[in-house]
Formats: structure tokens, C-alpha cells, sequence
DNA sequence: GATTAGGGTTTG
């Protein structure tokens, strides 16, 4: 051993020999060579917090990075757990002193070696630049105060921010955290489980699993604990942890690292079920997994402190052992953010997301026996909507002929450009204009190959109404030119000029344009009337689309929501039809395709029924009314399911 | 005095 870096050891780890200070250098991480004892300095990019080895010695691996941008993990060994860093989350900053640098599987890594020593600092810009040691004495200069500085700038500028370290109320079912909490309570469960129960001041979506103790094992204060009520959770940590969770101290204040959540569903005995979150530590120390005690001079301790303190426990009390509608009150049905409120999948497991309107007298059928039965038959069934079909909304968007019982696409906008441009090609007939019915305007356009657009204001007893209660028949008009105008009056025709009258397009086009909704005939079950039959509409202000095609002998068609579900209520799977116009989903499919909100609801009223990244046990109860019926095709007769006089529960949408 | 672990989630 080299005598210089063994006095330095010495110094700084036991204080005991007075020599000069010494001036170490910082070798950068890109110029790191095998078999050579370097100091070093760098962000903590990764850090297992210290836990016994298999060994003899504590260990803690960690990865550091520096300016040059590399990489190097350490491997950090010690028979005294206070002599290996105090990291408490990625982006601290480290300085090893004595590190030993060698090559393993072609990698370069750190190890300890005699006299290695560490700091550790907040790697927050502007935090104040405290080392956290267990040497007594150690080198720390002005120049050290600049690496440092400097390392915060660079780390801020090309690290990402951890984001891990979530308060209870942010989490997530399924999810992987840091938590930083105080203990309240623990016990032994069996050999291989520990239970901590903790809190941080804020409440999580769902409540915490209860984990079963005999009561004689646990240590805690009953009493606080269940005035906490639901802002305590229960933690079991497993394997390895179990000492480390034995040796803490209640009242204590902890991070535990690479905590795993996991929603479980829990039947009741009324037959509803509940939705709870477990909080498990799992064994081994992947990815960091391990329990740190956090001194109460941290500053995120002294954060939480005072979270805790201000946690009113009166608007807790009201909110626990609660009745349903007052539980709504605190919570939006939809959050703002757009997605589905997690306390909603917790309503809907209690409930059901889906009602009927009629046959409430009829007794539930499993699907085990309906798939067993002929058809026609309608049952009352309980399931879960295990999937869907389509997946993207405006694929769901049909229109529908109650005559003959089409269902067509929606023509694409592009389409319908066409359609109409096609239908314009002929000139207006000024012999056509201005009528009892009507006052015409024409115009001719410019650079456009001097296209005529024909527009008749129709008159409510021969006086033109105001434009918003205004319907105009348009000929030669493009499609933006058409939106435009609807935007302004009332209802929009888009005509051509025929041999007598003014005619319809052909149905391929809307044979109404009132806003944003375009109205579509059917194509089979109409027969067109002359236009001037819209002067047997009495009123002429108010043109209700089922009117307006009555006069004209048009069919309307219908926009629906056409879906199948594939239900599964524990007994059996079964792909029901839904065709839904309004009903159901109570979101009008006629306008879905033209408003961003609505979409969004459906999504969210989607997302509702079949949760993602959830498992099945999980999701709501859907109560549906379904008919079965005979589907008789060339080889084979076939029995199919619809959904009927079902809708979305009330306070859900 | 060597060993420990050598980052990359349990299956409770």
C-alpha cells in the first residue's frame, strides 16, 4: 500500500494522525484505468441503499455519472452500515475517496477498497452544500464546494429529475415507488412477512389492504392509528427486509424504495365488492428495493412533518365509514385530467357502471345457462366486460335505417367533398329562383372557373326569418363553404337545380346540415318529394329533421354506436351486440364525431367498464337486459345476443 | 482473510 493514501484513510476515518492536508484529485470518469485506486466524483444515477450481503459486510451498489457522461457502478462493501453513503435518492451527489477501479465481465466497475470513504450531498440546485458522512474528519475544501455546484448545474441540465418518490394519494394500482413515510406500527406476520403500517398525510384512491395480525404481535398506538383511520396503509415486506423492518423504530421516519403496488378486489358479504390496494416490499433488492431510515434533519422529512401535523383529522372522520353520496360529493365524477377518478372503478365496484331501464322484476341469469338455452329469450345478467370491439371510437359510429335495417359507414369528409362538388357541376337555373317559397341570391366566383353558387333564403309566410331561425338551400356550394354556412343559419340544404324544381343531391350527401350534424337518408326506403314540399311545414322556424325528411320522403337514418361486447360473468363468455343511439351511453352518436368532449367521455365511460392494466377481478359490474335471437346464414343457424333498455348508471356519465 | 455482488422488480 502506498503510504500517502494510507495516512489519508487513516485521517479521515479515525482521526487520529495529524498530518498536513492533503490535496486529492478527482480523476473523470471516461479516464478511469483497471487496477488503479482513484477518488472520485459524480450524480447517483442508481443506488440499492445498504443491506446486509451474503457475506460478512454490508453492501450497497451504485451508479454514478458524471460530466464525460459515463457511467461507472460501484460495488461498495463495509462491515459498518454508517461507513457506506447516505444516499437518500437518485441525483445526491457522491465523492469516494480510495475507490478501486477493475474490470469485471469487460465492464469497468468501482470497489471498495482499504480506507475507502465517502460523502454525499443534495444534488438540488441551490440546496445548501452539507456533507453527509460518518467520518468524523474529512477533507472538504473550496474546491469540493465548486465540484459539487458544478455537478448540480450539469446534473440539472442532463438528468431527468426522479420520479419515483410519489406521496400516497398519486399512486397507482400496479406501479413500482419510493415512499417516504413515518411508521406507526409493525408486526410480525410469519417467518417470510413483516407488516409496517405507515402514512404520509395523504389519503391513497383506494383503501389499504388490512393485513390479518394477532393482536398481541403488533407494536403501535392503536388509538392513533385508528383515529388515522384510511390515511394509514399497510405494507408487507418480505424475505430479507423482515429483519431490517423488525429492527425499526415506531414513530420513526423511513423511505422505502421500489415499494410495488396491487389493486385487489375483495368480495363482501353483500355480494358487492371492494376494491383495495396492497402495499408489498418484495424480497431481494432488484432495482433498489430495500427500507431506509431517514434522519429528521432531512429536508424532505421536515417536509413531511408538516404535512402530518396539518392533516385534519375532523374531514377525515367524516369521510370514513362512508355513505355513497356524500363520497361522491368530494369527487368529480370525471377528473379534469381526462382520465376515469380511480374512486370511480371503486363506486362501480360497489354498484353496477350499467342499469336497466325496464325488467328490473326479472331474476338474473348466469351466462353458463343462457349459452345452454334456444332463442328467443331475454334474460337479466350481472357480468364484466372483458372486452371490446372496435377499439377506436369512430369505427363504432354506423348509420342506421330503421326500415330496412342497414347499417352504412359514415362518409369520410374527403368523401363528401366529392359527393357534393359532383352534385354542383350544373349551373343554377335563375328560372328556379325566388319563389313563394324562397328569395334567391346568386354568386359567381372568382379564379375558380367562374363556379355559380345559388343561395334560397326560405320564408316563414312570405317574410325571411332571422338567419338562425333560417333554413337556405344551397346549390353549387362546396363542403367548407356549406359548414360555413351552417354555422350561420339555421338548417342547410344542399340542392341542384332540376327540370322543374329545385331537387335534393342524391342521398349520398346529407339531405340536412343543421351545425355540425349531418342528417343522411336512406337510400333503399326513399323516394324523393319535390323541394317546395317544405311549404307544408307550418312552421317554418323550427325544422325538426324527422319533418323535414317526412315532406321530402326521405328515410332518415340514424347514427348509432354499433359495438360488441364480450361479457364474462364468471360462468361463462358471451359476445352480445349493442346498437345504442343515444340510450346507452347516453352520448348522442350523432354528434360524437364532431365534439372532442364528447369523445372524451366516451373514452372515459369506456375506460370505466373495462379498466386498463387492471385484471378482470377488478372491473365493474355491468347490468344489462339482453335478447337472444336466430341468425340463420347458408350452412349454419347461429344464436346471437343484443343489448337492450340498458344505460349508463346516472351518476357516471 | 476472503467473501459479499457484479443494478433491471414478486408471484407472497
Amino acid at each position: 500500500m502506498q503510504i500517502v493514501p494510507f495516512i489519508n484513510s487513516l485521517k479521515e476515518n479515525y482521526h487520529t494522525i495529524d498530518v498536513p492536508a492533503t490535496h486529492y484529485t478527482y480523476t473523470p470518469l471516461n479516464q478511469l484505468k483497471g487496477g488503479t485506486i482513484v477518488n472520485v466524483y459524480g450524480v447517483v444515477k442508481f443506488f440499492k441503499p445498504p443491506y446486509l450481503s451474503k457475506g460478512t459486510d454490508y453492501c450497497s451498489v451504485v451508479t454514478i455519472v458524471d460530466e464525460t457522461n459515463v457511467k461507472l457502478t460501484c460495488l461498495l462493501f463495509s462491515g459498518n452500515y454508517e461507513a457506506l453513503p447516505i444516499i437518500y435518492k437518485t441525483g445526491d451527489i457522491v465523492r469516494f475517496h480510495r475507490l478501486k477501479i477493475q474490470v469485471y465481465k469487460k465492464e469497468t466497475q468501482g470497489i471498495t477498497s482499504p480506507g475507502f470513504a465517502s460523502l454525499t450531498f443534495e444534488g438540488t440546485l441551490g440546496a445548501p452544500i452539507i456533507p453527509r458522512t460518518s467520518s468524523k474528519y474529512f477533507n472538504f475544501t473550496s474546491e469540493d464546494h465548486k465540484i459539487v455546484e458544478a455537478l448540480r448545474v450539469w446534473a440539472s441540465n442532463h438528468i431527468s429529475p426522479s420520479s419515483t418518490l410519489l406521496k400516497l394519494c398519486d399512486v397507482q394500482p400496479m406501479q413500482y415507488f419510493d415512499l417516504t413515510c413515518q411508521l406507526l406500527g409493525k408486526a410480525e406476520v410469519d417467518g417470510a412477512s413483516f407488516l409496517l403500517k405507515v402514512w404520509d398525510g395523504t389519503r391513497t384512491p383506494f383503501p389499504s389492504w388490512r393485513v390479518l395480525i394477532q393482536d398481541h404481535v403488533f407494536e403501535g398506538d392503536l388509538s392513533h392509528i385508528n383515529r388515522l383511520q384510511n390515511l394509514t396503509v399497510d405494507i408487507l415486506v418480505y424475505d430479507n427486509h423482515v429483519q431490517v423492518a423488525r429492527s425499526l423504530k415506531v414513530g420513526s421516519f423511513l423511505r422505502i424504495y421500489s415499494l410495488h403496488t396491487k389493486l385487489q378486489s375483495i368480495n363482501s358479504e353483500s355480494q358487492s365488492v371492494l376494491l383495495v390496494l396492497e402495499f408489498h416490499l418484495h424480497g431481494g433488492t432488484s432495482y433498489g428495493r430495500g427500507i431506509r431510515v431517514l434522519p429528521e434533519s432531512n429536508s424532505d422529512v421536515d417536509q413531511l412533518k408538516k404535512v402530518l401535523e396539518s392533516v385534519d383529522l375532523t374531514a377525515n372522520q367524516q369521510l370514513d365509514g362512508i355513505s355513497l353520496p356524500e363520497y361522491e360529493d368530494s369527487f368529480p365524477t370525471f377528473s379534469s385530467s381526462g382520465s376515469v377518478s380511480l374512486y370511480e372503478v371503486e363506486r362501480c365496484q360497489q354498484l353496477s357502471a350499467t342499469i336497466l331501464t325496464d325488467h328490473q322484476y326479472l331474476g338474473k341469469t348466469p351466462l353458463c345457462d343462457i349459452l345452454k338455452q334456444k332463442a328467443p329469450q331475454q334474460y337479466r345478467i350481472r357480468a364484466k366486460l372483458r372486452s371490446y370491439k372496435p377499439r377506436r371510437l369512430f369505427e363504432s359510429v354506423k348509420l342506421h335505417c330503421p326500415k330496412c335495417r342497414s347499417l352504412q359507414d359514415v362518409p369520410h369528409e374527403g368523401d363528401l367533398d366529392t359527393i357534393l362538388r359532383d352534385g354542383a357541376t350544373r349551373t343554377p337555373d335563375t328560372k328556379l329562383q325566388n319563389t313563394s317559397l324562397y328569395d334567391s341570391e346568386m354568386w359567381t366566383t372568382k379564379d375558380q372557373g367562374e363556379r355559380k353558387v345559388a343561395v334560397h333564403f326560405v320564408k316563414n309566410n312570405g317574410i325571411l326569418p332571422l338567419s338562425n331561425n333560417c333554413l337556405i338551400l344551397i346549390e353549387g356550394g362546396t363542403l367548407s363553404e356549406i359548414c360555413n354556412l351552417s354555422n350561420k343559419f339555421h338548417s342547410v340544404i344542399p340542392v341542384r337545380s332540376g327540370a322543374e324544381d329545385l331537387e335534393l343531391l342524391n342521398l349520398s350527401a346529407p339531405f340536412l346540415i343543421q351545425r355540425k350534424i349531418h342528417h343522411y337518408g336512406c337510400k333503399q326506403c326513399s323516394s324523393l318529394k319535390p323541394i317546395q314540399n317544405l311549404n307544408s311545414l307550418v312552421d317554418k322556424t323550427s325544422w325538426i329533421p324527422s319533418s323535414v325528411a317526412e315532406v321530402l320522403g326521405i328515410v332518415p337514418l340514424q347514427y348509432v354506436f354499433v359495438m360488441t361486447f364480450t361479457l364474462d360473468d364468471g360462468t361463462g363468455v358471451l359476445e352480445a351486440f349493442l346498437m345504442d343511439s343515444d340510450k346507452f351511453f347516453q352520448i348522442p352518436a350523432s354528434e360524437i364525431l364532431t365534439s372532442d368532449d364528447l369523445q372524451k367521455s366516451m373514452d372515459m365511460i369506456m375506460d370505466m367498464f373495462c379498466p386498463p392494466e387492471i385484471k378482470i377481478d377488478a372491473y365493474p359490474w355491468l347490468e344489462c337486459f339482453i335478447k337472444s335471437y336466430n341468425v340463420i346464414n347458408e350452412t349454419e343457424q347461429q344464436i346471437c345476443y343484443q343489448i337492450f333498455d340498458t344505460t349508463v348508471a346516472e351518476d357516471l356519465i
